[in-house]
DNA sequence: CGATTTATCTGACTAAAGTCAGATATCATG
DNA sequence: CATGATATCTGACTTTAGTCAGATAAATCG
């Protein structure tokens, strides 16, 4: 007789609002009330324009505005006119808005840093953590276009490379695999998405050109933690639009049957399997699409 | 380079304010403001010192007073004098707010189902969740004596076995083994304890006497999610407690090598290896303490 | 250009939550 | 039984959040 999954969702739930009231509220502790700390903490995170942030914080326009009033009395914050439509505002910090902002970050950064300390088994508490915040944060997943280059695309590559590694019967060796050049995988001749969740990366796909009509779909990963999401598959509709932006007809992939899940879902979208057309030792299955 | 731990736990915080805002918060949509709905909640949870209330919820004994008296006028709820001290106050819900007590729970559940319909993997998810809940619920785990007939416990007892058929290498069946009558873990011969944690039982262990003054423990478990929290120390701990209130002046245990952190556990805690006592199939390794 | 739409702001509200200083009744103690 | 402590209640506040109907100014469209 397995516990009930409705009352372990409901504990989960009262364990986390009695836990994160004293969690997340890094709000408080600067004297501030909630409402304002949080418009402050929406600016100093590049949130500029006046809508987005009440859009995102939920907030009605004349509370907003009184907000911002009270932000720009205290001196934290300016706003000026948005330059391409003067009917609306664009907020930023000022001096002693950024340093303020600091001092937020400090006190939510020490805040966790308490909680990781309270708790033994870290890595694992922290994997469960990302496991549910993937869940949670579903809806808030978005794919930036970035250089294969940038740190978070780094990352994602690594643990690309790492689980390869893990999963070939014979490891993994990039040096040995044909790693593409960074520049095929930016603008004009191809791109790098990578799949952020609330600021972390947890997913990235390369779309890999020659200049040509056709191009190849490389480093497709999603973070353990987000699997079943349907990112893979976002991932690539999304590199396939790049694509036929970049007119590109045909796109190719090689792949390993050690990795059947991925086989999956190029079968179920469109994909065809072709004949090798590359000499790289790790890969056994190709695959290609005409757009 | 992994990825920040911070950063991680931040996140965490960020998705689950977002989320459980909507998740948790089955106090709306009866409209009845917050506070009201979580007093009412409370109540309902079997809470009934006024005291209790007010200090579960934090607040202030002025705003108490009126929230009950709202309850009151509403007929949810009635207070009456505690029978051991007419100073305090005992609320207890009426018919008609018992009904409504149910119509939020019915709510709640609700809530955690459409939750759970939202997200695949709901296993890994739930046992995420488990994890998180029994990090952060730490504080709350109680320790309650039961009979280990009783569900709460039988769950812990099935759960046990099947971890320990997982882990022998010939598996486990309970039928060959010595399982303890229940009349010897219930006072006056021992005693049975399950560690509940929000609700959810996440371990167990019992205290198998004979009437004389030597005692065995058994039975100790703890739920994977709740592993390192030294839940299993201060059960055996509780254990011990009882024991002594039975006067009892030597505990015996056996154990098997196939499970070295509960051996760990015992020499680091006053136990000593002794010669094989009984004739059961499955231990190997022997302890004993005198208190 | 004039009419309409859009983004923000202002003023005038209400509701909810929280604070605090007594008031009142009861209990515990010497 | 007087004294002080304790638990709750009451009244008189303040703060925060939120609502809503215009006002204002800039953009957009026919």
């Amino acid at each position: 007789m397995p516990l009930d999954p409705i009352a372990r969702v409901r504990r989960f739930n009262r364990a986390v609002t009695t836990e994160v009231g004293a969690l997340d509220m890094s709000f408080l502790g600067r004297g501030r009330p909630l409402g304002t700390a949080r418009v402050l903490n929406a600016i100093g995170h590049g949130q500029s324009d006046v809508a987005a942030i009440r859009d995102y914080l939920g907030l009605d326009s004349g509370l907003m505005s009184r907000l911002l009033r009270g932000l720009e009395d205290e001196g934290l914050i300016e706003t000026v006119p948005h330059p391409e439509d003067a009917r609306r505002r664009v907020a930023r910090l000022t001096k002693a808005g950024r340093s303020e902002f600091r001092a937020y970050e400090a006190l939510s950064n020490a805040q966790a840093k308490d909680f990781l300390a309270r708790h033994s088994r870290q890595e694992e508490l922290l994997r469960a953590m990302d496991l549910v915040a993937s869940a949670l944060g579903r809806g808030r997943i978005v794919l930036e276009e970035m250089d294969p280059r940038d740190d978070d695309a780094k990352y994602c590559l690594g643990e690309y490379y790492a689980e390869l590694a893990r999963r070939f019967e014979n490891g993994f060796d990039v040096s040995l695999s044909r790693d593409p050049e960074a520049v095929d995988m930016v603008r004009p001749r191809g791109a790098f998405l990578v799949a952020m969740s609330d600021g972390l990366p947890i997913g990235c796909v390369g779309l890999k050109g020659g200049g040509g009509e056709v191009a190849e779909i490389k480093r497709l990963w999603v973070a353990p933690s987000a699997r079943g999401l349907g990112l893979a598959r976002r991932l690539m509709e999304a590199a396939e639009d790049i694509a036929r932006e970049l007119s590109i007809k045909v796109l190719r992939l090689d792949t390993n049957s050690a990795l059947p899940e991925a086989q999956q879902l190029y079968r179920n979208s469109g994909w065809t399997e072709i004949a090798r057309f590359n000499d790289d030792p790790y890969p056994d299955t190709f695959f290609e699409k005409h757009l």
